[in-house]
DNA sequence: ATGGTTGAATGTCAA
């Protein structure tokens, strides 16, 4: 089993190059961030005609989640369902194939101090209780999607320098943590070690793919059923370097389940 | 010092 995730950054204008992707790919799973769709307006029917089987939690203009699969997804479960927190389109979650599978995306928190700031973090230990409310560490959980952190210097171009900023700060690395410890790992970590394997790559410098200045911030967790079976994590460099990229690019994962 | 690009909008915000 192939799991996948993308931040498309505004689906629509990525849908050529996602359905050219996902053809050439085939993942079981695709988890996509940033869809920045209505649910009404959401091109549910170009997915099914190459197979899938989709779920969505859009809003307008921004945020907007999807999650696709071959197999059928049952038991779909929308943002936190909870009245106190405010409910952006940032989660959405189901089960396929036994597997329980979540596709958030993490609030950027735009830079530190903000207002934005402080919900990421309110969001991040939310979502910590959310996880031990709704599973339970001996399931198969996946959790993947715009994480919208790096956990190591290994993660972010120019560490030292970016140390403190917004996405790689200590406040976001320790609630990233208190969600870790739960009982996910990051797959990518399995198989690979070092610094330069990002999944972003911001549009405002100039050749940033090139030169590769960017950020491992897309990233899949999973339990410990889901670690022993991970056979391969790896991320496909090429779309962000192809037309119409979106400025992240794919994290995948091989399941022998 | 606060540039630069993109998407969803059609102002301007968010990233």
């Amino acid at each position: 089993m192939i799991l996948a995730t993308y931040n498309a950054a505004g689906l629509r204008a990525r849908l050529p190059v996602v359905l050219d992707w996902l053809a050439q790919n085939e993942p079981d799973v695709l988890a996509i961030q940033e869809t920045k769709v209505e649910d009404d307006k959401f091109p549910t029917a170009d997915f099914e005609e190459l197979g899938y089987h989709v779920v969505i939690n859009g809003q307008k203009s921004w945020n907007g989640v999807a999650l696709l699969a071959r197999g059928p997804i049952s038991s779909v479960r929308k943002g936190f369902q909870d009245d106190l927190f405010p409910d952006d389109a940032r989660i959405i979650a189901g089960e396929v194939d036994g597997m329980w599978i979540i596709n958030s995306y993490v609030p950027n928190g735009s830079s530190v101090g903000s207002e934005k700031f402080d919900y990421k973090m309110r969001w991040l230990e939310r979502f910590r209780r959310y996880l031990s409310e709704n599973y339970r560490t001996d399931q198969h959980v996946v959790w993947m999607g715009d994480i919208n952190i790096a956990p190591t210097e290994n993660d972010v171009y120019e560490p030292k320098r970016k140390w403190g900023k917004v996405g790689f700060h200590p406040d976001e690395i320790a609630r990233l943590g208190k969600i870790t410890e739960w009982g996910l790992t990051d797959l990518f970590r399995l198989h690979t070690q070092g610094a330069g394997h990002y999944t972003y790559w911001d549009f405002v410098i100039p050749n940033a793919p090139d030169r590769n200045l960017g950020w491992r911030i897309d990233h899949i967790y999973g339990t410990s059923a889901v670690a022993e079976a991970c056979t391969r994590c790896w991320i496909d460099k090429a779309p962000r370097t192809g037309d119409r990229p979106s400025d992240h690019t794919y994290v995948l994962a091989e399941l022998d389940l």
